[in-house]
RNA sequence: GCGCCUGUAGCUCAGCUGGAUAGAGCAACGGACUUCUAAUCCGUAGGCCAGGGGUUCGAAUCCCUUCAGGCGCGCCA
């Protein structure tokens, strides 16, 4: 019995705790057999690397949890446990019972080393593992609307979403990303007119610019573009073409910006979803007359309507309206329908938290279409807030004022950017202040993270010249007791625990955990380097150290990497 | 009115599957470079975890409630 909250088996901590966690059951289950205790099931406890070090290397609090059921005091039970637990699992120096009743267990001195020496075994892949072999899971995040740019919404979606897809991957799943494009319905017309009124005005036409289209200057820019190229010539034809004409020119133009901003915010897709393929294909159509079929629909007012309160909604929604035409909702269950039928297991979405009512629906719509409603997760992103000179920036595609992730990209820097949206916590609200990102971008945690890694690699390069016999370290060939200092001790105990945090933080969808464990790191780093000199005249020494230092670096890369930022080797 | 998110140090935020003395960065104050990058390190100070009630061995964490902020509640997407 391994708890979720014991990690993997497979990894370097994780299976440290689950020999704790099996000792525990079994000194337990021993107790029971000899009268000494009595309950029926083990709870769930846990087994933790406590924060304090004075409370030894791994912790439990089975002992409280055990304390109602088995009707003796949690002190008494740690003793029983004590008592029977069976010393030879794993290598211990030291077990005691604490405070409430925590059993804290010290594992031998020389354990860290020993698990430095399994990491360094394992080399540049350092941190991945196979807890999701097999499992297909897709991540959709961004999908914005191809009208217009990319903004900070988007960008922290794209931030989130890009590490998550890395987090699920790097724990063994199998992942697709997929940008959804919103290419059919209102807001495509709305292009439209948007589209045709810039340029007949830009021909020197006077008619008004639609009230409620889309005012900023990328629309104008486009079409300006597009009258370059070919001149007047959609001038004199039908509206309703030349709509058709524009719209498909300006569609084609949008997306290709925003595929090209993305990639430079680093974020690559494998699937890019035409909404309008689904209407096109007939997918729409059999998905209503599916939910047809299995009774869930009815007819009011000329418009066909999903009984959701049937499946626990708060009202119903209508699928196609009187004129016939189906709503969003109808094509992002056929959308989702197709998520599924291409054999994921999981569908992870990233919305905004202006969507949270649509998050009930559609998981009402999947249980109607005969899918359980947990494979479909959605992460809501509490909005972002631009601050600018002190005051709230607005973002508003009406009129047309909003700072871009292009901007932002320019300004900021793709690293510094995308730290600062995964650093926080989808949930949280979060101010982003433009002057502060701009002028101070120094202060930004990323660069204290980049700034460990940097100095390792001078110190690799340092030590080419110093005559140690580097090969060694890759050949598993140094001495792992010659790290003692309380400094290496940490490190390596950080170190150590950063594929348990991927499998966490991906099993959690919290990507941000994983840029607090890389200042964690990195910190743990800066007070070793502080501590303890790598090169030196102990060659010995300075070999093992060597050695710390770069699997230090290979962790901090590939936890940088996994956030999408870089790990410069010079700063 | 109903629903979702948030309220933790001066500021920005972690911690929330209940656990030991509530953490980090910035800002403040005091120290540390003749040596592998001082974009660093060490130390000090800073908290009725929004308020109130409850659950229990134990609550920042779970439940109820009040207050405050954000976002939703379309035949928009």
């Amino acid at each position: 019995m391994i708890f979720p909250s014991q990690g993997s088996l497979s990894t370097i901590i994780g299976k440290r705790k689950a020999l704790i966690a099996r000792g525990i059951i079994e000194a337990l289950e021993r107790a029971k057999a000899a009268g000494e205790i009595h309950y029926a099931l083990v709870p769930e406890f846990v087994v933790e690397i406590p924060r304090e070090l004075s409370h030894g290397d791994f912790a439990t609090n089975a002992a409280m949890l055990l304390a109602r059921e088995a009707k003796k005091s949690p002190r008494d039970i740690a003793k029983i446990i004590l008592k029977n637990f069976p010393q030879q699992i794993l290598p211990l120096k030291e077990i005691e019972i604490a405070g409430p009743g925590f059993i804290n267990f010290r594992l031998g001195d020389n354990w860290l080393p020993q698990c430095f020496g399994e990491i360094l075994a394992i080399g540049e892949n350092f941190g991945c593992s196979e807890i999701g072999r097999g499992k297909k899971i897709q991540v959709e995040f961004v999908s914005a609307n191809p009208t217009g740019e990319l903004h900070m919404g988007n960008a922290r979606g794209a931030a989130i979403g890009d590490t998550l897809a890395s987090l699920l991957k790097a724990a063994g799943y199998l992942v697709e990303k997929e940008f959804y494009i919103n290419d059919a319905g209102n807001q495509i017309e709305k292009f439209g007119f948007s589209l045709e009124a810039r340029y007949l005005q830009e021909l020197g036409e006077d008619i008004p610019f639609p009230e409620d289209g889309y005012h900023g200057e990328d629309i104008l820019k486009t079409m300006k573009d597009l009258i370059e190229r070919d001149g007047d010539k959609y001038k004199n034809i039908d509206s309703a073409l030349r709509r058709e004409l524009l719209t498909q020119y300006g569609l084609e133009k949008k997306l290709a910006s925003i595929r090209e901003t993305l990639a430079l915010f680093g974020v690559e897709y494998d699937v890019w979803f035409s909404e309008q393929s689904l209407h096109d294909s007939g997918a729409v159509a059999q998905t209503v007359k599916a939910l047809e079929e299995k009774g869930c629909v009815y007819t009011k007012e000329d418009a066909l309507w999903l009984a959701c309160t049937g499946f626990g909604e708060e009202k119903d929604e209508v699928l196609v309206r009187a004129n016939g035409v189906p709503t969003y909702y109808a094509a992002d269950i056929a959308y989702h329908d197709n998520k599924f039928k291409r054999g994921f297991d999981q569908v992870i979405n990233i919305w905004g938290a202006d969507h949270h009512g649509h998050v009930a629906r559609m998981k009402g719509a999947m249980e109607a279409m005969g899918y359980n409603r947990d494979r479909l997760h959605v992460i809501l992103m509490q909005l972002v807030r631009l601050y600018r000179g002190g005051e709230i920036f607005r973002m508003s595609k009406r009129t047309g004022t909003y700072i871009t992730l292009a901007e932002l990209i320019e300004d900021v820097g793709k690293d510094a950017a995308r730290f600062f949206f995964v650093m926080r916590s989808p949930d949280s609200q979060m101010d982003f202040d433009l002057d502060l990102a701009v002028s101070q971008s120094a202060d930004n945690p990323v660069y204290y993270v980049q700034y460990a890694h940097a100095r390792i690699c001078s110190i690799l390069e340092a030590a080419k010249g110093e005559g140690l016999d580097i090969a060694a370290i890759n050949k598993g060939e140094i001495k792992l007791n010659r790290l003692e200092h309380p400094s290496e001790l940490a490190l390596i105990r950080k170190m150590a625990d950063f594929p348990d945090e991927i499998i966490y933080s991906a099993h959690h969808y919290e990507p941000h955990r994983i840029a607090a464990y890389v200042q964690e790191l990195a910190s743990g780093f800066h007070n070793f380097y502080a501590h303890c000199r790598v090169l030196g005249e102990d060659k010995e020494l300075s070999l093992s150290r060597l050695a710390l230092a770069k699997m230090t670096a290979i962790t901090l890369k590939n936890g940088l990497n996994l956030m999408g930022v870089n790990a410069p080797e010079k700063m």
